[in-house]
DNA sequence: GTCTATAACTGGATAGAC
DNA sequence: GTCTATCCAGTTATAGAC
């Protein structure tokens, strides 16, 4: 079972050998990526990814074991960096937002990191983002994975909007981050869907239009939702 | 090429053997509709779509030439059915509520259709929906098989909610109507993660809970974004 | 309409040379 | 670490008997 870069350099050997490796595995990841998050798991084959990153398919095995293992190290990869990054976001928004916290402000510092890859033209973030929306939608193992993955870091974002909404349940609140999470991924998923609807008048992959719509869409949507006021229908 | 049942009764054959093909045939289509619910195109063979149907795999073949046309046949058969709903009930609405229209109205008019049949428990509308998440996030065909089957009904809603926000514009419109789309394809798929998440607090499958939550917190996003509304931020 | 048999091929995975 | 060669299970699809 040769498992992928465990010990760090192999005793000895010249560097570059390692640097090499390392680079050859992100080159795979990468190109993985890309295939996946068109076509999901199944739609991709081992072969395909090899050929795509101009490496010998053999190689996949040797740095992942199966499809799925690359799948996986795919997924994990960014996802590390992404609830480093939301984290630290919606931290430095509630320090300064202090007692004037706002469901706006909660929601914007939650968005802006995974949207902020996408304005920026990241292709390898897109890629990566398309992949996130496809297993959210996954009915089988979609939701035990971001449920491993990403659930810390959404509770955080729960518990910072209870503080604007201190009167709201549980249950409403998370029904309401699932709507956010179901708005979001179809995003990130570009499917060109919104630009042909709206005959252009939308572009799928503008998130820069996307981020200033959704952000009081989702908080409206929120407070109207959580907070018992004296809208009665 | 043997098209499927395009000539009704061929032609003196005793009806029997005609309605037992009808059988056999949605037989088929159900059987296919959970599988490729749950795996998607890439994930499913014939061999077990004929195994799961108690059917010989060849007959998949005879009714839909490619295992393409097998899931080609499976969206399309209640993408039918559901747009007559929809049409007939937000139909009904603005013929009930006249002047007095709503987003809220439009918004139920056009959920309610889509959530009843899940709220009523039928497991193959459930399949099905589970499937139309899985195709709208799905960035490479997803797109534009959604916009060849349903794009005409969401148009309609758009009219309608433009009646209600007359000042509102197209861009906000269909913005908002993607953000909608997500909501909503997320809840269908009943991933459930966020059971796990609320720690049991919300139930996937509780559609009556997320049509309640649902049509508010997506009214009063549209609200927000469509009306340029006293509030600033 | 249904089933058997099989063609023709592609998939993931590994052993072993370099 | 990388590549060649290969195994073999499983794939779609079809021809033809019943």
């Amino acid at each position: 079972m040769p498992r992928a870069a465990n010990k760090a350099a192999p005793r000895g050997r010249p560097v570059r050998r390692l640097a090499e490796a390392v680079e050859t595995r992100g080159l795979i990841l990468d190109h993985a990526e890309a295939l996946f998050a068109r076509h999901g798991l199944h739609g991709v084959t081992v072969r395909e990814v090899g050929s795509s990153a101009g490496v010998d398919p053999a190689l996949v095995h040797y740095y992942f074991e199966t499809k799925k293992g690359l799948f996986d190290a795919v997924f994990e990869r960014r996802a590390e960096v992404l609830n480093a990054e939301r984290i630290s976001s919606m931290d430095a928004y509630a320090l300064a937002a202090g007692e004037r916290i706002s469901a706006e402000g909660c929601i914007e510092a939650f968005l802006e990191p995974i949207l902020r890859h996408s304005i920026q033209g990241d292709e390898r973030w897109k890629n990566y983002f398309r992949l996130l929306a496809l297993v959210n939608n996954s009915p089988d193992w979609g939701g035990r994975m971001m449920t491993r993955h990403f659930d810390p870091v959404i509770r955080r974002l729960i518990d910072l909007l209870r503080r604007c909404m201190p009167q709201a349940s549980d249950v409403d609140l998370y029904w309401c981050y699932h709507f956010l999470s179901g708005a979001l991924t179809l995003s990130l998923s570009e499917t060109g869907r919104i630009d042909r609807l709206s005959a252009g008048a939308c572009v799928s992959a503008d998130m820069e239009a996307i981020l200033r719509r959704m952000v009081p869409f989702i908080a409206a949507g929120f407070r109207r939702v959580c907070q018992p006021g004296p809208q009665a229908t």
